[in-house]
DNA sequence: TCTGGGGTCCTAGGACCC
DNA sequence: TCTGGGGTCCTAGGACCC
């Protein structure tokens, strides 16, 4: 797919508290926190009191103590998402969904059928309102990065289109923290040696910025500084992991309550794992610590599976393996990923062809069988369904 | 202030193979 | 016997995003 621009990058509005207010009329025109322990999502009139995501509830109700507390409501979100992202297909099927409130729409090559980029992104803002209910703001770019700046200085409920003459100028005084991959670690060391602005970063060589960040953040903030981003709207990205995971609390608990969500999350896992058809190699632990300590644990299985039980007694060999660690500093956060994920029917895409061909794939199989067993098969097939069926089945 | 649940990508070292 | 360069895979940690 090629990169034909203009890209347009849709972004909901304070999502699952939006979904809230529309839902309830009770909430609108006031301030709503989703979420408990943490806030998941802020309205505008909560963030107005300095609310933010992520922030921990105590913190949240004492900057906003009149704020409206509701808990999420996941399924309502998921069918907002559903309808809003069937009005960006409807748009245009050139579109990369991000997560469960944006994306990335290409409009390249629409000018005639649709009228101009500030046209289509007027009427799918007005469409989004109309249809299911949310405000949504749109940025406007000849890229995905400035598109992506561009919705974030528009919100709330916004539209900016950053003309071709003009990205310089709009770009060059933003906060480096604009920047898509400057959190925290990055803007404390750029800021410390007075770097503020992207236009500052854009004056720098990029060797300075690869030894300050690494090579790859380097070069991407060295590229995005400079208003270079070539990376092209993607349409049909997968997943490459899944996992779940559950705060413990600071409480002690027994190796049986252990084993007991233990059981519970790989069982969430692998339904998931199936109801989406795919397979998973490697398994992963995930531990967070009474000091807020991290460590993870993995092991890759030879073969690829969706089974409960494979699954299961991967995950409590992972956990027997981090005893000591749990002994000695407490867990308070358990959880699981599975990864190097491929699709299950993997024989089925390679086989769109001919019966001749097919026959001369089950005569590749047997040959790989007796030759090599049963595990080059495995990963002759695993080669198919993540490649496609251009992928040479035959080892070199 | 005391921290959820879901993801992506990068780095670096070691094992192993040619 | 010692030396090498290059590549892939696995594991662990970490930054970042919504």
């Amino acid at each position: 797919m090629t990169n034909e621009g203009p890209i347009l990058h849709a972004d909901l509005d304070a999502f699952y508290a939006s979904v809230e207010q529309r839902d309830d009329p009770g909430l609108r025109a006031r301030p709503v926190i989703v979420g408990g322990g943490v806030v998941l999502a802020a309205s505008y009139e909560a963030k107005a009191f300095g609310v933010r995501t992520a922030m921990s509830g105590a913190q949240a109700r004492r900057l906003c103590p009149h704020a409206v507390v509701v808990p999420p409501r996941m399924p309502a979100y998921s069918a907002a998402s559903k309808a809003v992202f069937a009005v960006f297909e409807n748009t245009t099927p050139l579109v990369e969904g991000l997560s469960i409130d944006e994306a990335f729409l290409d409009v390249g090559g629409l000018h005639r059928i649709s009228g101009s980029p500030s046209t289509i992104a007027a009427r799918l803002r007005r469409e989004v309102a109309e249809r299911v209910g949310l405000p949504i703001t749109v940025g406007v770019a000849r890229t995905k990065f400035l598109a992506k700046v561009a919705s974030g200085v528009a919100k709330p409920d916004g539209l900016l289109v950053v003309p071709h003459d003009g990205e310089l100028a709009f770009l060059h005084p933003l906060p480096v923290e604009r920047l898509w991959g400057v959190g925290k670690v990055s803007s404390a060391k750029l800021r410390e040696r007075g770097i503020r602005t992207v236009g500052q970063v854009a004056a720098l060589p990029e060797v300075d910025l690869t030894s300050m960040l690494g090579r790859a953040a380097g070069r991407q903030l060295h590229a995005l500084a400079h208003n270079r981003d070539p990376r092209p709207v993607q349409v049909g990205r997968r997943r490459r992991s899944i996992g779940a995971q559950r705060a413990l609390g600071r409480r002690e608990r027994s190796p049986a309550e252990l084993d007991a969500i233990l059981i519970a999350l790989v069982d969430r896992l692998a339904r998931r794992l199936r109801a989406a058809r795919r397979v998973c190699r490697t398994v992963t632990l995930r531990m967070r610590f009474a000091d807020f300590s991290r460590a993870t644990r993995s092991r890759t299985l030879t073969e690829a599976t969706d089974h409960t039980e494979t699954v299961l007694s991967a995950a409590r060999g992972l956990l027997a393996t981090a005893a000591p660690l749990v002994e000695t500093r407490g867990l308070t956060l358990l959880g699981f990923a599975l990864s190097n994920l491929s699709q299950d029917d993997a024989v089925q895409l390679a086989l769109p062809f001919d019966q001749r061909q097919a026959t001369a794939l089950d005569t590749t199989l047997d040959t790989l069988r007796e030759r090599f067993g049963g595990t080059a098969i495995t990963r002759a097939v695993q080669l198919g369904r993540d490649e496609g069926p251009t992928v040479p089945l035959l080892p070199d």
